[in-house]
DNA sequence: TCCATTGTGGCCCATACGGTCCAGAACTTG
DNA sequence: CAAGTTCTGGACCGTATGGGCCACAATGGA
């Protein structure tokens, strides 16, 4: 109530944050990302932070903490991004084709290389950390709800053969970029997975939109 | 030369060893496959194998390299199980069916959920460790080599679409399997995975044997 | 101006890590 | 039985880990 406020208000009012948590999150995703959890040091982290330990620990708590906290974002951001496409999008079978053929976009291969900060943290870390896992189930869960309204969308704009389930081929585009996700992490060449992902989508979507 | 094989045994022979090499492998194989190569430490592997410091690190050498070894005997045995199927079963296409279904065998869902050793290592370690991804890299490769064998041998046997190429297919299979690995590591209701692997199997062979 | 509060960064610690080494045991050959 | 060779398990080591703690700085309200 008022009074609360009031006094939690009492007293001088704290120094304010000197760093951007956003920068410091997106720092510690990129170094989490590229070397996994368990290989990454909390002194790694600090370095790519900026921040000392205090800090560290004040604001995010313990690694573990700190790495459920910047995967949820991470898995937000993403879902996020699907669903402004799904509205953005010109016709609802580009954002199927997009997401199935999201790796191939850099031609260095270096996206592939890298794949997914979800897909490669599920691997590491699911039967050890079940939040890990059921934050995987959650994020696939809603990825495969956006892909079915895309796909519902590119039904009703007749670019999609009428005998095709949407919610099914929704999570067959799923399971196929997972796939290429965990082939393009071997580092195979960036054009053999192009090519395999234009057939994953041929597959999926027999009637091509062009 | 001769001498030099006279020279070796001048003197008195070894003790023998004490372990079973092979039964020591599997053990710290599944000590690797439920923890991860980083969050296993190597008192965790002297407890299931049940040797010394001396005797395993004598035997195998380091972490790493016995991480490298227990992955390439994995992925030797998985192949081998693969090529005697091929050689064996009534049908080519039933190797494949097999191979796509394999993680669903298991109505509990425990080995879904435990993955493919190779996937899981392939994930955390590739980006840090250049001969995983490149095992990785191998054993895929040799692994669609025989799927197209067994395509191909459908095609004889008349199980095949004849418009189906066998080596594109056989890569279709590749990723869809990776992909049901992935989501069955999420812990995700095994129903439900088997639905989806029914559905990428239907369409990856649409016209069905038997 | 002083005070209460929180941010800040580095010092410190216990522990667990991977790895080396060694003393003794076990075994075959001469 | 003696010698030579390897196996065995544990003691030991240096290091790096994750995490706790604290003295000080900075801030805005009273």
């Amino acid at each position: 109530m008022a009074h609360t406020v009031q006094n939690l208000y009492r007293a001088g009012m704290p120094r304010p944050r000197e760093f951007d948590e956003n920068r410091v999150l997106l720092a510690i995703r990129d170094e989490f990302w590229d070397k996994g959890y368990a290989a990454t040091s909390m002194d790694d982290l600090l370095r790519v932070s900026g921040l000392g330990k205090g800090s560290l620990y004040g604001a995010f708590g313990d690694k573990r903490s700190l790495f459920l906290r910047v995967l949820r974002d991470y898995d937000d951001a993403n879902l996020l991004v699907l669903r402004e496409r799904l509205v953005s999008a010109a016709r609802g079978i580009d954002v199927v084709r997009e997401f199935v053929l999201g790796l191939t976009g850099d031609p260095t291969g270096a996206v592939a290389r890298r794949g997914c900060l979800l897909a490669n943290s599920n691997a590491e870390l699911a039967a050890s950390t079940p939040d890990v896992a059921a934050e995987a189930r959650r994020s696939y869960d809603a990825i495969a709800t956006v892909l079915t309204a895309a796909l519902e969308r590119a039904r009703s704009e007749g670019a999609l053969d009428p005998g095709i389930d949407p919610s099914e081929t929704a999570r067959a585009a799923l399971v196929a970029q997972l796939g290429l996700i965990a082939l393009g992490r071997t580092g195979m060449d960036i054009g053999a997975l192009t090519v395999m992902a234009q057939s994953a989508l041929a597959r999926l979507l027999p009637t091509p939109a062009q």
